[in-house]
DNA sequence: GCAAGGTC
């Protein structure tokens, strides 16, 4: 009998589909001379410090340096403490029953460092010697399964991932536990004071553009605007140069004239593209700013709508999706003519050549983006409503056609030189869907601007001197937040670590919403309207530790360039001993650095 | 009591 395990549920059932296996048994499928089973994520994690001997929070145990790592079974939260996760310890006696019984073990876990380390945690543990395969593949269609299948590859193949992989985890424990008992212990407090790899440069970036912000001093600046007259459509013009004083706007509003000339105009069409598919990130970045979701809760709806098969799988990082899916998507958006907002335009788009932008199988990492799956949805709550519209919708306009524009600029003379500007939309394309108004116009823009012709002279209406204040960057909110995650390590001056985050940024799409919830867990932070700002304890912290390592994107970045160095063959024991360094560093500055902590 | 990673 051989053995197929994948990640999850839904891609055991989906590869035991395309065999043609159906008898269902708890927590396998069997059929065809197969059998399919699943993990629920991780099983398994390191087990915790007291597995090793380290009891209690004492500051003589610390750094704490585990000779060899154990594995525990993952662990729920109940009212007697942490206790294993029943639904996984069965599962995982499942799945020992079926090693036990297998001739060969194929493992069709995400294609990816976190889905190479699920396996061979649950391997390990289970103490299992069987030899096993890979299955590699990044989409779950039937060609794409069946070709995975006809090209398994040896698992000894995946030998430096998985080393890779055990580093990374490894690695986040011995800074994170150590860090995090170093400045509890220091600070004196009786609460948690938790550091982590991704979630002290998180909250490092919350507080340094709260404090910004703070400590912002608008500057005051002037504009003059006046209002020409074309033949009765009035619209408005602004100074081109800014200035510092009131005098010398007065001055400029001073010399405007009873008209003004049409220096020139300048009229092009700007075509707009279609916005990509959506990820989990992006999706909650929209939720957040058209509902207001949390990044939790958008996960959590997600979640849902996932589990009712209505959309593909929520948490991905890729926007993109493969020939192989965007063959089906036809079908899909014929399922939405008859929607209430969205039938029209999917109408259109029936027959229609289809945007390709989203098309991409190169960037498709271990998902695809988000789809709907084109089942159709039955009595969904006003809620889950809202975030199926916002997938199926954004599946409409990523393959529409390009909105274009025409932006228009004239300049005028009256004394000194005006400047207007207006942007039309003549062909709506991809807009037409939501039909939101294009959040990037400014205020001073014009919707329209009437047809005008250079050396024009045209009746000035109306003239006035506007004061007005340079604004600081805003608040993070949960929308802008996560994008900087994304984005994070952008800056970093090192072209090497910088490389090395370029696809990932801190923490993982999986993630990111539970390490927000982590540090308002942790009253770091919390909400003011939609802003996420900084508490006392959180600013506290990030005293202590903002010229730290620990508090940098850059440290990622670090690892990922040893972790990549690794899975191509490096050695572990030069980057495990380098951790074990940093470790005991850490620990030792936070000893210290956390005395002077003041926490209310 | 603690990390970051994955998922029901």
């Amino acid at each position: 009998m051989k053995v197929i395990i994948a990640e999850k549920p839904s891609v055991g059932r989906e590869i035991a589909k395309v065999f043609g296996a159906s008898t269902k048994k708890d927590g396998y499928i069997e059929g065809k001379g197969y059998t399919f089973t699943w993990a629920f994520g991780h099983l398994l994690q390191l087990a915790a410090p007291q597995e090793y001997g380290y009891y209690g929070w004492n500051v003589q145990n610390l750094p704490m340096l585990p000779q060899k790592f154990k594995l525990a079974i993952r662990k729920v939260k109940t009212k007697d403490g942490m206790v294993d996760d029943p639904g996984v310890r069965k599962q995982l006696e499942i799945i020992k029953a079926l090693f036990d019984e297998a001739t060969e073990i194929i493992v069709a876990t995400d294609a990816g460092r976190e889905g190479e380390l699920i396996f061979r945690y649950i391997y390990y543990y289970l103490k299992c010697k069987k030899p096993f395969k890979r299955l590699w593949i990044s989409s779950q269609t039937d060609a794409a399964i069946k070709d995975g299948f006809r090209n398994l590859k040896p698992g000894t193949d995946y030998d430096t991932l998985f080393n890779s992989a055990h580093c990374r985890s490894q690695s986040d424990w011995l800074v994170g536990m150590n860090a995090t008992q170093a400045l509890s212990l220091s600070s004196g407090t009786r609460s948690v004071l938790s550091l982590g790899r991704v979630q002290t440069p998180t909250l490092a970036m919350i507080c340094t553009r709260y404090l910004e912000n703070k400590n912002f001093v608008p500057q005051t600046y002037y504009q003059v605007s006046i209002q020409p007259d074309k033949n009765g459509q009035v619209f408005k013009a602004i100074s081109e140069k800014n200035f510092k004083t009131r005098e010398e706007a007065q001055a400029v509003l001073d010399r405007v004239e009873a008209t003004g000339l049409i220096e020139s105009v300048e009229a092009k069409p700007r075509k707009e593209p279609p916005p990509l598919l959506h990820d989990l990130s992006s999706l909650q970045q929209e939720a957040n700013k058209r509902k207001g979701f949390t990044a939790d809760q958008t996960l959590t709806l997600l979640q849902n709508l996932y589990e009712s098969k209505l959309v593909t799988y929520p948490r991905t990082g890729s926007r993109y999706i493969g020939d192989d899916v965007f063959a089906q998507v036809p079908g899909l958006i014929e399922k939405f003519t008859s929607h209430d907002d969205f039938g029209k335009q999917a109408t259109i788009l029936t027959g229609a050549k289809l945007n390709r932008r989203s098309v991409n199988a190169k960037k498709v990492t271990d998902h695809h983006a988000i789809l709907p799956t084109g089942e159709r949805p039955y009595q969904l709550s006003a809620d889950h409503q809202a975030i199926y519209d916002m997938i199926a919708g954004r599946m409409l306009e990523a393959f529409h056609q390009d909105c274009i524009k025409e932006i228009t600029k004239i300049i005028m003379l009256s004394g000194s030189r005006f400047v207007a500007s207006g942007t039309v939309i003549q062909t709506a394309g991809w807009r037409a869907v939501f039909n939101d108004k294009d959040d990037e116009k400014k205020d001073e823009e014009n919707a329209t601007l009437p047809k005008v012709v250079q050396g024009e002279n045209l009746p000035i209406t109306d003239k006035a001197l506007l004061e007005k204040q340079t604004k600081p960057k805003p608040l993070y909110n949960e929308a802008t937040l996560l994008k900087a995650l994304e984005t994070a390590g952008k800056e970093i001056d090192d072209e090497e670590l910088r490389q090395a985050m370029k696809d990932s940024g801190l923490g993982t799409p999986a993630t990111r919403a539970a390490m927000i919830e982590t540090l308002l867990k942790r009253n770091y932070i919390a909400r003011e309207k939609k802003n996420l700002v900084p508490t006392e304890t959180g600013l506290s912290v990030y005293h202590v530790v903002k010229d730290h390592r620990i508090a940098q994107a850059e440290l990622t970045g670090a690892w990922e360039k040893r972790l990549e160095e690794i899975r191509s063959g490096a050695s572990v024991n030069q980057f495990q001993e380098e951790i074990k360094t940093y470790t005991r560093d850490i620990t030792r500055e936070l000893l210290t650095a956390g005395k002077g902590m003041v926490i209310k």
